[in-house]
DNA sequence: CAGAAGATCCCCT
DNA sequence: GGGGATCTTCTGC
């Protein structure tokens, strides 16, 4: 297992979206550790990308962290009760970042189960199975992030509140692309085919 | 300081 | 597939 270092996140944002499937994202603190494989990304292209936080070159408290160099999280509140991970791309002063849209749980499925619904893994419909980290907000519960896990350096580790991704050399999937979703105040950029998945993975959230 | 929008989810039909 | 929940974040006055 290779931990994706700092030369992985700093490449263009398609690339890195992209190569992100597949790959496994690991949250690792002093009481537990939590696992899923990637099989959902999306590429946001600030300061061009409309759909971006960082369009127009914006620069507030909340987005600041997009323009540090690749490997850092970035964790938003979304309607005030949900969250979305990202992780940063791009050499610093580029706000670019890839979305993390599902996962396909792969380490403490017990620690989701009881996350997204009190119980455990065994006692969950198989629905619920499903849904335990298909959408960019239900990973998010189910991997133990939050705010808290905001601008976390993802190619260093200080052993008590790590993030970060590695390579189990998982392969021969087919990628399958669409235009990104949910955001339909983009305008020209709704379009733009920057969405990735694994196709026929069951744990993507659509299509 | 008020108003509006939002990279979502869940429940209902 | 449509609407409500729910409140942070940002903008404009």
């Amino acid at each position: 297992m290779r931990i994706l270092d700092r030369s992985f996140y700093t490449r263009d944002t398609l690339t890195v979206s992209k190569e992100l499937l597949g790959k496994v994202l690991v949250h690792q603190t002093k009481d537990y550790t939590v696992a899923g494989r990637i099989v959902e990304t999306e590429a946001y292209l600030g300061p061009e990308d409309k759909a971006a936080h960082s369009y127009g070159g914006k620069v507030t408290p909340r987005v600041k962290i997009m323009y540090n160099q690749g490997g850092f999280s970035y964790i938003f509140t979304i309607y005030g009760m949900y969250h979305c991970f990202n992780i940063v791309t791009e050499k610093q002063g580029k706000p670019q970042a890839a979305l993390i849209r599902a996962l396909e749980p792969v380490q403490n499925l017990d620690f989701m189960a009881l996350r997204r619904f009190g119980k455990l893994h065994s006692e969950l419909a198989g629905r619920q199975q499903k849904e335990l980290t298909n959408g960019p907000g239900k990973l998010c519960i189910a991997m133990g992030m939050n705010k808290e896990q905001n601008k976390i350096d993802m190619c260093t580790r200080n052993g008590i509140d790590d993030i970060y991704v590695y390579d189990d050399g998982y392969h021969g999937f087919e990628v399958a692309t669409s235009p990104r979703i949910n955001i339909d105040y983009a305008e020209e950029y709704i379009d733009k085919p920057w969405r990735f998945f694994i196709k026929g993975n069951k744990y993507v959230s659509k299509g």
